[in-house]
DNA sequence: CTTCAATATACCTTAACAGTTATATGCCGT
DNA sequence: ACGGCATATAACTGTTAAGGTATATTGAAG
């Protein structure tokens, strides 16, 4: 399972995602819709791709991008034990805190 | 809401991040479990303190470093919109997809 | 007050990556 | 067959970031 984070790190490539998220788009839309270079707009397509984060349909000359989810789960499931440390029992952590030793804050 | 990702694209600083989860740990601790160098540890904890990831408290020339999870809460609500994708109806998806012209896929 | 221990930082080198411009590829319409 | 459209990729450049080594800082202990 490999982590999706290099791969999200870039907000273009996040914008775009979030473009994908409401319908599978063309090159060209995405381009058109976040006023970036259509070699630029392929260039991350490309990255997400290698990541698994979308997948390409061939229409004649263009291409249909959509979102693909597992990877994206696989980021949910890398979360989950850290998740619970602000839901479950947020207490716990302060408890926790509180046993160790009690010495002046920096910064 | 500043996203951790580019913080957590580093392999290294996840796996810091994972012992962190269990405990807070000194520096010296850290990079003994991990088989990293002091140096190197150090600067990732300068990263992950930076986005908020991890907070310190000195003892004598000890540091503490414990982990903190409001970024890592936000990264949650940033995957919210995402999951429902794969949870509540995987299927709404397909339906979409249906939607799409049928043209030969790609690879 | 000197020395050692724990940590931070400066400096340097190298590698990766985003962005641009130019070009290649492939398909459609005429 | 030909010109144009949609997309991909190559080549190049600039910036950023990680890692290493060396050094600075601060506190403790003797």
């Amino acid at each position: 399972m490999s982590l999706p984070f290099d791969v999200l790190a870039d907000p273009t490539r996040r914008r775009m995602l979030e473009l994908l998220l409401e319908r599978p788009r063309l090159v060209g839309e995405i381009a058109h819709d976040l006023e970036l270079s259509q070699p630029r707009v392929s260039k991350h397509l490309r990255v997400l791709r290698d990541g698994g984060l979308v997948t390409v349909r061939a229409e004649a000359q263009r291409r249909w991008y959509q979102i693909r989810t597992e990877p994206l789960a696989d980021l949910d499931a890398w979360l989950a034990p850290y998740r619970r440390l602000w839901t479950e029992h947020l207490d716990q952590l302060e408890r926790h805190l509180e046993t160790m030793p009690d010495t002046p804050e920096e910064q």
